[in-house]
DNA sequence: GTAGCTGCAAATTCTTTGCAGTTGT
DNA sequence: ACAACTGCAAAGAATTTGCAGCTAC
């Protein structure tokens, strides 16, 4: 079983925090404010553990690296900033799609991105500026 | 400006014959049918100059590496097989995604993609055996 | 005390790039 | 001719893994 090593707390942590699904490296930076001299390695693992004893979710969206988030929210989606290239939860789904697809495939699940200048980018205008 | 070579020929060639967004790998094999010595970096290069002139365009889709199909089709969404993991095209979409947005947030496009098992594998009742 | 964890460095996978030789136009 | 293209091998970026030492239980 798993140990609770400051390592996977302060992972674990990090995405507690942040509220909105997070990069491997970000979760890095941000977990290093607790352990300064932890490793890429450890994180990439406390992640893959943390997601098999459902803790955190992967969050997969196209062309980008796989983000995590706290699992245990229902169904949802997410939104992508085109200026900051922040990913936020969406807790809407225009539901019933199985319909769109051709006749002889049966749907069973779907992923729906949505992409567009999130709050705080629509307030400044900033055009393209990376994410703190 | 661009050369019409046979590697290029071969690889556009590979992708309109397939009908669906294919792999790299897999335009390679289609393309070696034609230009038995081609490599992948050619590929790589073909595929990205061919997107530049508009010809073919990236299909991306979460967890997955960047596939390659015809461009000109209005917008569409996708579908992967969870039995073979081909992808194919969807000629629908829910449309209207913008009131889903968290307040603040302003949506200028979306992607969709659909998950389960396609015509082929519904049919055979294949278990998860990979693309020919 | 010991099995599981950690950091480091090396290995993997996918994609890009440098280079010297080849080929359209 | 000459610039664009090609194959090969090496370089990159993201993620995983082997290993020897560390640590929670």
């Amino acid at each position: 079983m798993e140990r609770n090593t400051r390592q996977r707390a302060a992972i674990r942590s990090a995405i507690e925090r942040a509220g909105r699904p997070l990069l491997p490296a970000e979760v890095l930076q941000a977990a290093q404010v607790d352990v300064p001299g932890l490793s890429l390695a450890t994180v990439y693992r406390g992640l893959k553990s943390l997601v098999e004893e459902g803790a955190i979710a992967p969050v997969s969206l196209p062309s980008e690296v796989t983000r995590y988030e706290v699992a245990g929210h229902h169904h949802h989606h997410h939104f992508q900033c085109l200026s900051c290239d922040r990913v936020y939860d969406v807790h809407a789904c225009p539901g019933d799609l199985g319909r769109l697809a051709p006749p002889g495939f049966q749907v069973e699940s779907h992923d729906l991105t949505l992409y567009g200048r999130c709050g705080p980018c629509g307030e400044v205008g900033a055009s393209k500026s990376r994410a703190s």
